[in-house]
DNA sequence: TTGTGTTTTATTGCCTCC
DNA sequence: GGAGGCAATAAAACACAA
């Protein structure tokens, strides 16, 4: 017994059990479907008022309202008496008896309009159901738990609903980025590819004019022929042309090219043929030297463009349009 | 029929309010 | 300190598949 808390009868020895039979069927027919209370009130017989479908004392109707006309109207019987059934039941210690369906609708529609019960309709409540006080208020404190148990089911799903809404837009966004992100890189390096280009075709310019300077000094009689003049000046320019793309791109200040570059095993940095040859000395197949490649310095998930899908038609403007030796495509790669 | 899971009724202990 | 609410739990009643 909690903090002093008494409830009404139930145990005392001068309570009489009363026994509502079950009501589901409603028709009144089943053997049991009426309505018992005990006369006697000896505690042989009542120790624990069994029997009652809703365990009450009779002298608790009676006692709120020294009648027991309610208790009878709100089940509409007016059997009133003992048989060999309430024996029985008297003889089932300890038992549960459930509520009838018009006790549950009755409280149910109680509970809708208030599920707090205030001490006048617990009492007037229990008069018409004929119940114990104490009854109602286990019902309703039972009705206000089960209310409680699914207003958190559907709290619940009205979170998991939002959770997995803002998680398929996260999820869409984080796509989107990864796209963009994917998509700057592939245009920097454009960018960087074509200011290089810009840049190698101004020195070669420069170059060519002043060899031509030179040679125009000087009588051709003396030097050579006129065509190893062109000679000369074609494998100069070559490697004067060479050199400089290759100095441009490894000491490049372009971190994420030169990393990207220098990361790949396949190159070595002493290696001359290290910028153009790289394909030839490779032993891997082209996708798994794509994917060292992108692994390196591209994000995750960004799908690296096959050479074969990539339109070498039409290069950027060589440096030295004569003998040019651009024989690599994956030099060219980078270009769309 | 029986085993098992669910629902309902009731108890217990703790807490808060007046 | 008593009344009442709540959470946790017990236990009976009930539903249902095998």
């Amino acid at each position: 017994m909690a903090g002093g808390r008494v409830y009404g009868g139930g145990n005392g020895s001068s309570s009489l059990g009363v026994l509502l039979q079950n009501q589901r069927g409603s028709s009144g027919s089943e053997p049991l479907d009426s309505l018992f209370f005990s006369g006697s009130c000896n505690s042989s017989t009542s120790s624990s008022f069994l029997g009652s479908r809703s365990m009450m004392s009779f002298e608790d109707v009676r006692g709120e309202n020294g009648s027991k006309k309610s208790f009878f109207r709100s089940f509409g019987s007016d059997e009133i008496g003992l048989d060999d059934d309430l024996d029985e039941y008297f003889h089932q210690p300890g038992k549960k008896r459930r509520l009838t369906v018009d006790q549950v609708q009755f409280l149910e529609k109680s509970f809708e309009v208030e599920n707090k019960l205030e001490p006048e309709r617990k009492v007037q409540l229990a008069k018409d159901l004929g119940l114990q006080p104490r009854q109602v208020a286990i019902w309703f404190q039972n009705r206000r738990a089960r209310w409680k148990t699914k207003q958190m089911e559907k709290d619940y799903d009205v979170l998991q609903a939002s959770y997995n809404s803002l998680k398929a837009d996260y999820e869409s966004l984080r796509k989107e980025t990864d796209k963009l992100k994917a998509e700057v890189l592939v245009l920097s390096d454009e960018l960087l590819k074509r200011e290089r280009d810009r840049e190698n075709s101004s020195e070669l310019s420069d170059n060519s004019n002043k060899l031509s300077e030179e040679l125009a000094e000087k009588p051709i009689a003396e030097s050579a022929s006129e065509g190893e003049v062109s000679k000369v000046s074609t494998v100069v320019c070559l490697q004067e042309d060479i050199s400089s793309v290759k100095s441009d791109i490894f000491d490049s200040d372009s971190p994420r090219l030169t990393d990207g570059v220098r990361s790949n095993p396949l190159m070595e940095p002493g290696d001359s043929s290290y910028a153009f040859e790289a394909d030839h000395q490779s032993d891997l197949s082209q996708d798994e030297e794509d994917n060292l490649i992108s692994r390196s310095f591209l994000p995750s998930g960004y799908i690296f463009p096959k050479l074969e899908d990539v339109d070498y038609s039409d290069p950027p403007e060589s440096s030295c349009n004569f003998e040019y030796p651009v024989e690599d495509h994956a030099f060219w790669s980078w270009s769309y």
